[in-house]
DNA sequence: CCAAATAGCACTGATTTGGTGCGCAATCAT
DNA sequence: ATGATTGCGCACCAAATCAGTGCTATTTGG
């Protein structure tokens, strides 16, 4: 489905909350506290961050995780593609892609699919799924935390979300 | 996952291969002799689009499908919406709607958050939803079939979608 | 009448997803 | 030192979703 798993959402909850906690270990067990999410989930995810390379981790009795880079120089996008599989293994996907420089296999172009060349979708297909993936891309933690004015301008995004509501909750 | 299935993908490919035959019957055999998709299941979408009332469908010797709208009206976004079920069945969504006028049941706003009023993610996970199903809104399958300059320019996928490659296939 | 096509219903196997159990290793406060 | 706290690794489970299929009935054009 065209949606984002629980683990996904988890996750950018704790990323979230951790822009407001710059510079602090922050426990899984403060986040699970904090927005009752299943701690040991949570953990899992966090771990799953971690090895990505988007959240530094440190054990021990005041351990827990931090980001690693400033929140705007993390994307959605490289939570998304940390927490759920290679998105790009689709039928009308370019192959996988083992290059772990690539944090975007999505966006790989190939030509992996045994539809073509008669496939007419291929290129559409890969094009919906390139804008999606942009749109995450180009939406940094810091945006999703707190977006401002200036956030929302500057990002792609901000066309589309000026009719969105803006809650306070 | 954050992706399309093959139900959708299958009934994309069927919808744009019905752009280029306006105003006749398609059959499902046609479509799935052209693009190698199973008979079967192809035949279980096309179902459910026309139940969704996108395809008129045409029973008997000469039947099949035929876009109801022109191409220009409706969005991938309603083969998306028919297609998979309703994507607004997320913890941090409003409870499902059953309201059959609303084609898009993801950008209705509610408070059905089980987190709330904790939840630091609720809105931003909601906008970007929204972003992403504005894409898909936005995008017609004429977008989708023969993406033109003047259609990239029109839509919102149109900055996205500039660097993306245009293929022959 | 027959062949071709949609409509309806039900079903299955494989994969994904949400969530958990448990022991080990590291680290800090006392 | 030592225990409490925290992350780490590995395995596991139940439920939901997904891809795909079987079969029969009904409509319709030639």
């Amino acid at each position: 489905m065209l949606q984002l798993t629980k683990r996904t959402e988890y996750g950018l909850i704790a990323l979230v909350h951790m822009v407001d906690r710059p510079g602090v270990f922050v426990s899984a067990r403060e986040i699970c506290d904090t927005y009752k999410v299943p701690r040991r989930l949570l953990a899992e995810v966090l771990k799953t961050l971690s090895k990505a390379g988007l959240l530094a981790s440190h054990r021990g009795a005041t351990g827990g995780y931090m980001l690693v880079r400033e929140p705007e120089l993390t994307s959605v996008a490289q939570a998304v593609s940390a927490l759920e599989g290679n998105p790009a293994s689709s039928s009308c996907s370019p192959s996988p892609v083992d290059d772990s420089n690539s944090l975007f296999p999505i966006l790989d172009s190939g030509s992996g699919c045994d539809m073509s060349p008669t496939c007419p979708i291929k290129t559409p297909i890969q094009r919906l799924r390139d804008g999606i993936w942009s749109l995450l891309q180009q939406t940094s933690l810091r945006d999703l935390a707190a977006p401002t004015a200036a956030a929302v301008n500057a990002n792609p995004l901000g066309e589309l979300l000026q009719s969105a509501q803006t809650l306070t909750y």
